[in-house]
Parts: structure tokens; C-alpha cells; sequence
DNA sequence: AGCACGAATGAAACCGTTTTAATTCCAGGT
DNA sequence: ACCTGGAATTAAAACGGTTTCATTCGTGCT
């Protein structure tokens, strides 16, 4: 079943294709009656226009890159979500590349979306969040920043000069510390990601500086090293309460391992909030579906996604644009957390 | 900053564009001596072949459309996810489109999928999964089908003769009723989603059927309907427990209303499973993250994912391939169910 | 009747590849 | 020295649109 093209319709009106091509994008005056014998036989052909001939010429597809590393893990759909939600009605189509966190992956679709001739590319999270991170995907991004539109989302790589957009992370686990202090707690244990992640990194230096402002010690054994999964979560609460002096609250570097923490201190036979305080970050769907519903750091993944969409259509339209743009953090209070009352 | 083409490696070659395309896509023996010289020059001036133009020549993109509800929907990630992971090495990227259920937007994403000439489409969940669904959009499905190898996930458009996978719902939801049952349950209620959608309808169908077959009564106050959310699983929960008489069981259309459900009886005061069972249908994994743990029948998410890429991608290489296929359901028995000791 | 002018249309170039058919090159056989 | 045949290469067409520039058409004015 061959394509109808615009050469089919052109030939069977009687006409040139330039005016089918007018009468498509109306782009010039055509005469009423020819236009609607054209629009008659479109109809009737379902003639569809090729978006690719279109875009060779145009140099223009409509269509932006996502790179993820989980689409799995609910933080990124939201983000997406909020992407999309900007985008609507601006006419743009995503490819959702899923890299699994692997340097080849994401190289690998640098490279095809380049190949493909997107409009513009969002990155999220991976490699882009690491303290060190590759030189190679370095200068492949970068590179590839150079020929197209490019925005970071919470993420950084060091030595360049790239559009991005991140939540103030540090301010969030700042914002989260003092509200614990002002809780009255006192011996708070941070359960961290990977210390090789500026997330977890940025995290955990901000929760030291306001503890250390309030006159509190953070000692090695209060800060324990998981990997941002509900398992670590479950693990290093297990370690916590192993231990002979039990913390009055522990805050965890996201939702997941918060939940995981709340899974074993109940199944260990505390009362949460009663017996000790949790709170995660971010506030992914999760955090309010679980009972208690947990007291977190709320990143506002659909701001994520809508300001990275608005930055990243300002470079297309070759907007002046800022560099970087922060995404305030909130403090949700919820049923995970209580005052201290001795 | 112009696009470097296979025009310009030529010419600084000094050989036709016909010989860079042989070397580009090794299709024809070349001389190692221009091989060389030809790569070094694409190294070079990092040529990249655009592959716009590339497609337009050799009908096929490399490129297929997914269409979802609601991204945000963990389901969806999941199933994205087994596409994803089948596909991988074959080359395929993809456009995944959010259609937030609406007629509208399904409708103008196929538009817009074939105007990119995508090698074919993966269709789930919105008005797909209405027992009455609209004739514009199944005479629109219909006909992308006909063009595009198109498969369907989890719904269906009654009239058409499309390929489709799907979990059987019916099935699972007749062993989670079996199960309930076996576990000494008389008296179990069903929390449906619309009755307008398939879903909903076939489970409770099945449900009403094991539930006859073992000579027990459903009497009409025990089927709630809801909208699939937690919020409604939070509500109608709250109207069961108004009732004079409480039922032993509760069996939910979806894991998001069995959650709502389980907070609510807990809120009031019930402890799960000891004073109600609760069971969920799905395996989100939320189902899994929450305490107690959710007894659920599980959707082989991935297995829905890389059976639909299998489909399509045998469409695409037009093999033969069967019309249906069917996901079979698991019954996971966790925390939020016991066996009735009266 | 002749002219000017804007509106409508057409011819052809162009976008960046792949591929077919034709051509050149070159070594080996006579 | 000439012919042959396969290997290497090229020229040009094709894919399906958009756009520039030129041309035709029709109308109102002198």
C-alpha cells in the first residue's frame, strides 16, 4: 500500500504541488475553489504529509529527547508529566530514552538523538549526578550541548557551562534538619545515598552545617551509607536499632529508603510516630499512600519538568536564558513525624 | 553552525558520496586505502548521517509510538519498562505519548505518529478499555492499523480484528475470589472501578461466577463502585464500614483502591489482616512498599511489555504472528490477607 | 486598446541520504 | 600488446515535501 503524496494530489487537482503545499500550511493565497477541490481530495485520500521530507527541509522535527535513568522510579514520570504538561499545545512529541544509569546507554542515545535530528534534548539524573563523573560522557554531552538545546535536570557536570534546572537540594535537607531541631529532636541519624552522588553528597554536608550551627555533634555512627532503595532503607534501619542507643529521628535521603526504614522499624515492633521520627525527600506518589503517611522534603518533580521544558524552548527560540534555575523545595508535614516531648 | 554532510566527507575525500555510504553502512567493498581516508575525515568532523533523510528513503524509521493514559500511572512504567528491555539492541527508540485518557489527544497522537512515519505502535489503556467506546476512535484505530502495524494492550475495540496481548483479568480476578473463598470468606465485597470499562466489568463478572459456582450470594450493597483511585478506595471503604454488617474480605478492582481501602480501615481503627482481608489486584509496586505488605494478584507487567514489542515487532517484520495473546495472572499472597478461623 | 499591478499558480532547486545502472580501473590470461 | 572480468567507483534518480523566483491571469485605469 503505497504513501499518498502530495505529488497524487497535486497531479489529480490538476495543479502544482507548491499549491498543495499552500493550501496545507496556508502560507499563500489560493484561490477558494481550487483550494477546496485540494482540501476534497485530501479528505478523500487521507492524504498525510511526510513529517520527515518536512523536517530535511525544515530543519525542524517537533520532537524532544528525554533521557531517564528509571522510568520505573516514580520520579521521573512526574517529571515528565510536568514536561509534557508544558509542552502541550506547543506541538512537540517526546522520545523517552530509559539508560538504566550506564554511561553506554546514555552515550548511545546522545548519539541517535543527535542522529535524529531532535529539537532539543532533557537530561535527567544517571551519570549527570554524580560528584565524579566520566570525563568521556563529559565531553559527549557537552559536545552535543553545542549542536542542540540541552537542559539538565538535577544534575551537574562539572567543567561545563550548561543550562540546568535542580532543586535546592541543600536547602531542602537544611530546611528538614531544622524542623527535626525544632521538633526538639537532638540525636538524628542520616541515612545516605551513595556518597559518590551530589545529591546524597549536598544532602548530607547541609544537614552536618545546621546541625553543627545548633551546637550538635553528628557523630560517624549516626550517618550510614545505603543506595537510595527501599532494601537500604530496610537494612540500615535494622543496623540503627542493632545499635545500643536508639536516635530520636532519622532522615533519610529519599522517600524510598524512608519507607523502608518506617517497613522495618514497625515490623520491629516501634510505633511510628510514637516511638521515632522519619523523613524522606522528595515526596513521590508513595510517601502519602503509605500509613502513616510520611513527613518529607517535597521536590516539585512537575516544576522540574514544566521550567525544564520552558528553559529548553527558550534556547530553541533562541531566547535569552539563564543559566541555572532553582527549583524551591517544601516541607511536607505529615504523619511520620512528631515533637519531642521528653 | 551548518551540518556537516556526506556531501562535504566526499569532497574533502575526493570520491563520490556513493563511496562514503558504502563505508557508512559497508554495503559494497571499498578500497581499505579511501576506507581510511573516509574515516578519518567522519572522526574528523564528527559526521553524524542525518537520519531524516536517511528514513525517507528507506521507510522505516527505527522509531515506534507508545501510547499511555497517564505515565504518572506506575502500571504504565512497568509495562513501558518490558518494551523497553525487549526491544533493546534491536534499535528501536520511542515516542511515548500521555494521553490523560482524553479521545482527543489519542486520536491527534495517531495523527501525529503517522505523520512521523513511525514503524509501528503500542497501544494502551484510555478509551481503549471501554466496553462502549466511541466509533471515531475505533474507526481511527482501525484505520492506523491498517497502515501501521499497531498492537493493543490490555484493551480491545469491539469490531476490529487487531493484535492484541492482554493479562486475563477475568481469570485473575476468579482466583483471588477462589482463593478468598478457600481461605473460609463468606462474605467478601467488591470495590469495581467504572462499570463502563472492561476491565472493571470482567473482573466483577468473574467474581460473581466463582462466587455462584460456590453457592454464595452477592447481594447488591456488596458491590461498590468507585474510579479506581485511592481516594475512592478510601470512600467506599468508609461506606463498608458503615454498614450494619461488615464483610470478612474485600476484594479491590486495582492495588490503588485497596490501598485507599486498607488506610481507612486502619484510620478506623481495624487491623489488617486480623479484623479484614484485603486484596488487591495489579502489583504495582506500591503494593509491595506498604505495611501491611498487599495481597494482590500480579499483572506480569513486563511481560505485557516485551510480549506487545514481540507482537509488533514481528508485525513489522510482517511474520506471522497470532492475534491474542494472552498474560497469565499470579495470585502473590503477602500480609494483607489470612484464612477466616471463626 | 494598452498598460500596470496584485493575486494565483507553476517550475525547479533544495534538504541529505541510499541505491541502481553505468563506468572506470586493474590484474591476469592469452 | 590486447582482451576479459571482477572490483571499485561514479553519476544520477529517488524519497516527499517547502520555498524562491518567475510566470500567468484577471481587473481597473488611462
Amino acid at each position: 500500500m503505497k504513501q499518498v503524496t502530495i505529488y497524487d494530489i497535486a497531479s489529480e487537482a490538476g495543479v502544482s504541488v507548491a499549491t498543495v503545499s499552500r493550501v496545507l500550511n496556508n502560507t499563500a493565497p489560493v484561490k477558494a475553489s481550487t483550494r477546496s477541490k485540494i482540501m476534497k481530495l485530501i479528505k478523500q485520500h487521507q492524504f498525510q504529509p511526510n513529517a520527515l521530507a518536512r523536517s530535511l527541509l525544515k530543519k525542524e522535527t517537533g520532537t524532544i529527547g528525554v533521557i531517564v535513568p528509571d522510568i520505573t522510579n516514580p520520579f521521573f514520570p512526574e517529571v515528565f508529566s510536568g514536561i509534557d504538561h508544558e509542552a502541550r499545545g506547543k506541538g512537540f512529541t517526546f522520545f523517552l530514552c530509559n539508560t538504566h544509569g550506564e554511561y553506554e546507554r546514555e552515550s548511545q542515545y546522545l548519539h541517535i538523538l543527535r542522529e535524529k535530528q531532535v529539537d532539543g534534548i532533557i537530561f535527567m539524573g544517571g551519570r549527570i549526578n554524580l560528584t565524579k563523573c566520566t570525563p568521556e560522557l563529559v565531553e559527549e554531552v557537552a559536545e552535543t550541548a553545542a549542536r542542540i538545546p540541552l537542559v539538565l535536570v538535577n544534575g551537574n557536570l562539572p567543567g561545563t557551562e550548561l543550562h540546568r534546572v535542580a532543586t535546592d537540594e541543600g536547602k531542602g535537607a537544611a530546611m528538614a534538619t531544622q524542623y527535626l531541631i525544632e521538633q526538639g529532636h537532638r540525636d538524628i541519624a542520616y541515612i545516605a545515598g551513595m556518597s559518590t552522588t551530589t545529591t546524597s553528597a549536598q544532602k548530607l554536608r547541609a544537614f552536618k552545617r545546621v546541625m553543627n550551627q545548633n551546637n550538635l555533634d553528628v557523630p560517624k555512627e549516626r550517618v550510614l551509607y545505603g543506595d537510595f532503595t527501599m532494601e537500604a532503607g530496610e537494612r540500615l534501619m535494622d543496623e540503627i536499632l542493632r545499635a545500643p542507643e536508639r536516635p530520636t529521628a532519622v532522615l533519610c535521603v529519599n522517600d524510598f529508603t524512608a519507607v523502608g526504614a518506617i517497613k522495618t522499624a514497625i515490623k520491629a515492633g516501634l510505633s511510628i510516630p510514637n516511638d521515632m521520627t522519619i523523613v524522606g525527600f522528595d515526596d513521590i506518589p508513595l510517601a502519602s499512600s503509605i500509613f502513616p503517611e510520611l513527613t518529607t522534603v517535597k521536590q516539585q518533580m512537575d516544576q522540574l519538568g514544566s521550567q525544564a521544558f520552558q528553559v529548553l524552548h527558550k534556547l530553541i527560540m533562541k531566547e535569552k536564558v539563564k543559566r541555572l534555575t532553582v527549583i524551591e523545595p517544601e516541607l511536607v508535614v505529615r504523619e511520620s513525624s512528631r515533637e519531642l516531648t521528653p
